[in-house]
DNA sequence: TAGCTAGTTGCGAATGGTTCTCATTTGCAT
DNA sequence: ATGCAAATGAGAACCATTCGCAACTAGCTA
């Protein structure tokens, strides 16, 4: 995949433009972030990651991905009872359906709602900072 | 209050119905979880319990909130770097303001998001069975 | 009203995801 | 190449929450 080497390239920049090292571990994790389509939780990561180099701990990968979402390149996600789940933050902004019987995650966007969180905000007196929107659902079967 | 007294003699009966038996640590939770105007989390309800009956132990307040939950009288709600809090479901549906430097909450209701909320789920889909919507928010100093 | 019994309690131990400690290793600026 | 601050692996520590168990009790029954 060239835009996954290209992808990890341009990340590993962004972390030694911050003063964070591009290690050999913090390599392998980043490959796997930049190839995965799901959500996976570190622990799933740290699986991922032992393929590409046998080394890497877990503690690593939790140290690597706080590194990673200090310097905004990754997101953590705590979805309703569940460990912490993490994408790449490449993608513009997006909330999150959640399928409560396979754990699956459907990214999806809506500006309607982003301008009436602003609104609601606003009307409260105060400035949203972020949010969390989250629909828990189950598939529909007809 | 009378009020307080009335509602919290409701939620005893809710118990009953429901096969779970009002005990003196129940009852003394309970009435705390009514006054309460806040969305404390459980060891501060532990700490208001005990003024009412000190043999109150935390390990009841965590199972008393997940039979109340269950029986759907108590809400649960898993903010953000924070402890579960709770409150009473009597009031109608509504989500949730943040303060993100007190950690007060404001909650708001607003029919137009519920109703994209709906609408995206169904567009995917999905059947929406809940979601969680928090704005995590500054107050505006001007 | 006393008795019965399954539900409940307090205590302390267990859990489990995540973070921390520390001795050792290593990226990378010079 | 070298030096040193940053990063690592292993395992201990954390901490909110849940469990296990022996003693207690709500509330039905006679």
């Amino acid at each position: 995949m060239r835009q996954t080497k290209n992808r990890v390239q341009e990340l590993e920049g962004i972390l030694r433009e911050g003063g964070v090292r591009v290690t050999r571990q913090r390599a392998a994790i980043l490959k796997i972030l930049a190839e995965a389509e799901d959500h996976p939780d570190a622990s799933e990561l740290h699986r991922r990651a032992k393929e590409i180099d046998a080394t890497v701990s877990l503690s690593t990968v939790y140290r690597t991905l706080s590194a990673l979402e200090q310097q905004g390149v990754v997101q953590r996600h705590a979805f309703e009872n569940a460990t912490a789940r993490f994408e790449t933050a490449d993608a513009p902004h997006h909330d999150h359906l959640i399928d409560i019987e396979t754990g699956a995650v459907i990214e999806f966007r809506s500006d309607k709602i982003e301008q009436l969180q602003a609104e609601i905000a606003a009307e409260l007196g105060y400035e949203l900072v972020r949010h969390r929107l989250e629909l828990y659902c189950r598939k529909r079967k007809d």
